[in-house]
DNA sequence: CAAAATATTGCAAAATATTGCAAAAAATAT
DNA sequence: ATATTTTTTGCAATATTTTGCAATATTTTG
């Protein structure tokens, strides 16, 4: 085994489970712990992972972090990833917006899956770069300053182009009565179309945003086939999507 | 067999497995080791693959590092963003590459300056999109996993649709002889264009690569307008270039 | 504090890289 | 076609890197 191919192993690792000991990599990949020693070391002076006695931490480290703030409810966050993860296979054609939860989503991506992602969001894109068996399209356009995304009516256009399996859809706020909401005009345009063009919609949002909504509507529930949050799926809170006939995981 | 098509082999080997060791290959192809051993580091050279001990890697795993504290020469790259800045002005169309002298232009850039940038380069419409003053379009397309900017046809296309009034280029070799080279042909395509269609052309480029050269040409030296480096512009090093009559700040 | 776990250091064996060189193969000129 | 030049290839001698091990130091834990 290389020693690049190696230290992507454990970076992967790392990333999925947030921390790795010594012991475990050292049986999983039939080396010495010195070996994984001095592999955690280097990585840690590239600043891909935090070492620490015994293993190393994730540093929750995103190629691009939304600016300083820590990601808010990072451990939720990741779980979600992780069932989004099961909606996906090989040669899938997918739709990702923005979000911090998409983009823990692409950080946790098995290196494994082969899909070809479209987005338009540049802090996703820029993790799922990192992906090495997926391909990355971003959509063109001007980008919003706070959202990071491409808007406007190149992006309308391009995605009127495509025909997506699925779109994962990062949401701010969602409701069983009014559907998906957002705050802003231009991300809600691009959004209307990523869901209008898509085959499936599943959308990602963590607890705190059930049935709470913004000032301008995206789309209605029953637009939406998938919820993804953190909770189990027969948590009381989930019971309106249910009955809404929604597919929660 | 011939060398072409040994290499062709090798490199459909590194795309489908994304490894290969010199030991494999060797037997695969009865050659000795030696023979692999070239055979890679010439591919890498050509940007297509990545050479580690012992074989090579896909270029998917090339992770490129953005870490402020990591790039090299900062000092320097900031004089050069420095100087970039004098050449525009509020109005202007400006089309502008990859590459930390560009990202680090992007970050200095005076608040008050009103421009709209066109760039295909991740990393840099991340910095951009943080100017209050300037409007930033996203050029679309697959996303070159190494350079983290947008390749293809598209690109190229979107490239004809506009005529920016200046292109600041990064760049990774710079010759008085052979003009600029680059050694990922993806990249060097989407850099042609952006020269080509360019009315000015402003080359940012740190002292240690001037008089280089990689294996793929981009243009002549005639093509481009301005050099910008970090040296003083009466400096012997730079005199080469003002023979050719590129203006040199 | 003492036992256990983990780090550090130096070292040697194995694997891999580099260099220079000469023979073979290919390209070019005669 | 033949001779000459250039490129490619394999080999050997010599570096360099990687790895595991052992002795010793340090930190953690109860």
């Amino acid at each position: 085994m290389l020693k690049k191919e190696r230290q992507a192993l454990i970076l992967r690792e790392v990333n999925l489970h947030n921390k790795v000991l010594h012991t475990d990599l050292s049986q999983q990949l039939n080396v010495s712990e010195d070996t994984i020693r001095r592999d955690l070391v280097e990585l840690s002076e590239e600043g891909k992972v935090m070492k620490v006695r015994g293993g190393a931490l994730s540093k929750s480290f995103h190629v691009y972090s939304y600016k300083k703030s820590e990601i808010y409810k990072y451990e939720e966050k990741t779980s979600i990833a992780r069932k989004a993860v099961t909606l996906l296979s090989d040669g899938m054609l997918v739709l990702i917006s923005g979000g911090t939860t998409n983009l823990e989503f692409a950080r946790i991506l098995p290196p494994e899956l082969q899909v070809t992602f479209y987005t338009g969001s540049l802090p996703t894109a820029m993790q799922l770069a990192e992906h090495p068996g997926s391909e990355t399209i971003f959509i063109g356009g001007r980008i919003s300053k706070n959202a990071k995304i491409s808007t406007g009516g190149e992006v309308i256009n391009t995605l009127h182009g495509i025909r997506p399996d699925i779109c994962l859809m990062g949401t701010n706020s969602i409701d069983s009565r009014v559907g998906l909401t957002d705050s802003d005009w231009e991300v809600v345009d691009v959004k209307k179309t990523m869901i209008q063009i898509s085959e499936k919609v599943a959308v990602l949002s963590i607890s705190d945003k059930l049935q709470s909504s913004k000032k301008i509507k995206i789309c209605d529930i029953n637009d939406v086939d998938y919820l993804i949050t953190e909770l189990s799926p027969n948590d009381p809170l989930l019971a309106p999507y249910h009955e809404a006939s929604l597919k929660v995981l």
